[in-house]
DNA sequence: AGCTAAGCGAGACGGTACGTCAAGTCTTTCA
DNA sequence: TGAAAGACTTGACGTACCGTCTCGCTTAGCT
């Protein structure tokens, strides 16, 4: 009913060995823009304008009105471009997060996965964690947005973990048999979780507590610092 | 800015030995609903109607106006019990699930989480998995529902699970020093994951997969089957 | 295609003997707005701000938007109360001119019915006239607002000239077996045309000259002056 | 505010010795649509795309998108050719409706004009009769399109029925001092009543009932058949 | 047993945003 | 150079659902 289909990452050549393709089939739900000098330019400043609109008050501000506006572009011209509201923040969003956060080089496999980890808790836990969660939020009512979401956003995240892993693999430090796909989602699900339910905090300590229990089961107990 | 505080377990009772308790302090949000013959009658009327609802058409055709004629209650009535939309839908959701999910009694601890996992992705998976996910979509805009959702959903299924690791660390499977919401989150965390953002499949075997190395971090090597 | 249906006059009373029943069906378009105490504030309030629209603007000034935040009301409520923008305007048009123009009496009926024509004459060539063909034009594309139209504006005007006619018939100055609705169409229809085509003046000579002609073709010539 | 000026006929020639030239000065809102070959191949592909539609649906399928699409001609290009869409399909409508109506010879004046009459009667509550008082309403609100509206269609009516008038003045049937507009006028206003409004019938009887009462106004007694 | 006050059904209402339509203008690209 | 293609702005449209409000009836619970 429901279902989305978020991720559908580019896959841009063999910086990544390690298989993260998504196991669903590709949707078709990404809007070929209007092309021309002129689109370039509506593109790049609605894109703005709607990231200082999630900036300043989340997602909820970011309105379709309110894009327009800011943007100096009217609303049709929004729907040429991107099927849905939750599109156009998707993009957005992931555009203005793009390089956030620095790739870890501790050394080690537990030290990069884990402060991989720390990282995006610090990242849950700010305010823009929370309009990452509206975005997830509104994308279970919105595949065509769920699609942006995975392209622009999720992807690069799921790749830079996925490289991580990668260096895990050739040190020899990954249990062998395990899915990269399941080390991200299990690294990284216990976060989602507490961010969206709330129930549990998201601190450094928790962070580094669920690091642990999620890298005991990845990596070989030789490779624990 | 929209951190939601879901969690507010009843706590009720003995059952439990393991902390589950939230680390956020509880919210008061939950409305006290009038007292008196008629209010239990309206309550039953409107849960039921709004677990018909979310049956047949999800979260979205669960309006309040829809709510209201199919209890035959007015709308008035409906805000004086439940402070919004989502925390009416929230207990029904939590009431028509109660049961729903069999406490697994297979001997071991890695087979009794293991297929507790299981059934959670099989949940999951089915048409009452997507309005879950709806629902949790829903409680990130609405503190008040969450705590809901938290009282009258999530609370029983994570104090089930605790139950599980309960046993496991009498019989001495865990552990040591391992946090019972820990084990929870990175249990289901993966799996939650997967159903927001559709990336990967929630198939047995991937929730086999999940589960293996979820508890290969939390259990004791001498516990797996 | 698009015929119109406009008039549904509400027939009120003995006070106009002669027949001016549409022929066509009543249409059942006009619709029963909401009962009770704010319903009677709203309707008047929407009613008052359009009217003071479309002498301000016009017509195209009666946009749904600034009747509804002129008379505070939301557009939604609008759409409750009426079941067109054409709708209000028609109605609040009929309205304001209820009683715009005095019903003369001259003494004599060609007297009596000249001065009609020149009163209406005069009336289309102002401002108001060109609303009145705004509405006109505005109706060929909505039969709901036809109906509050006819209802709300021509009927009374048409009762009006009936009445005159009434009067000529009971002096003895009407051809026997001239129909009021021929009287009405042809007295008038000239002057329509011309507010609508624009081609020849409605000054008061070409009024006059209008008049002489359709009265010499359904008085006596015994009844001209 | 909004007072049309619709008729500017050509007047081309004395094939009509009477005066039938507008009243009101000519307004210069024609456009001279560019020159060249391509010009009258564009010219003519869009009138019969245009025509087609007008056809098919009404003035309300004509929209400037779906008139360019099916001429394969660009909307710059309908605008370098036309002020209005109005202005486009008034063209088109009075080119299509061109030779529709034929001219009558009954061999007796009132014989003539009373067949006129029904002819455009029936022409009214045909379905191109709708699409006529479509235009009449387009035109309202758009002078530029009004005075094509005139040129292209209204003057050529008005010419054959003024020389309907021409025959009987010649005949002597007329009654002297009568103008001619005003004869025009009063035949047929009370038929564009009826259209517009609707609120009585188009039939055939009904308009010989009209024209009776407007000839015994226009006409000598003596030339009544 | 009857009265009073609260609870309640019905549904009108304001608000905010949505997604859509068509007119008319402007830009790019092709012939 | 002029036209096709079509992107863009503008302004309005009609709709959806939330949560609040008002009315008048029903019922509970106290006197």
């Amino acid at each position: 009913m429901l279902r989305c289909g978020l991720l559908d990452e580019p896959q841009k050549g063999g910086t990544v060995p390690v298989d993260i393709t998504p196991a669903v089939p590709e949707p078709e739900t990404i809007v070929a823009p209007p092309r021309g000098l002129r689109s370039d330019r509506i593109h790049s400043q609605v894109l703005e304008a709607t990231a200082a609109l999630l900036r300043e008050g989340g997602y909820s501000a970011a309105t379709m009105d309110a894009i327009a506006q800011r943007a100096g572009v009217s609303k049709v011209t929004l729907y040429k471009h991107w099927p849905s509201r939750t599109a156009v923040a998707a993009k957005a969003f992931g555009l203005m997060m793009a390089d956030a956060l620095p790739q870890p080089n501790t050394g080690t496999s537990a030290g990069d996965l884990t402060e991989q980890v720390l990282h995006v808790s610090e990242f849950y836990a700010s305010d823009l964690g929370g309009v990452f969660a509206q975005l997830i939020a509104a994308c279970v009512e919105d595949p065509a947005g769920a699609a942006y979401f995975g392209e622009f956003f999720l992807a690069g995240r799921r790749a830079a973990v996925a490289e991580l892993w990668a260096r895990a693999v050739e040190r020899g430090d990954a249990r062998p048999g395990v899915d990269v796909n399941d080390v991200i989602d299990t690294l990284f699900g216990a976060l989602l979780f507490r961010l969206l339910i709330g129930h549990q905090p998201l601190s450094a300590e928790a962070a580094a507590s669920l690091a642990d229990v999620a890298l005991r089961g990845t990596l070989l107990p030789t490779a624990k610092g």
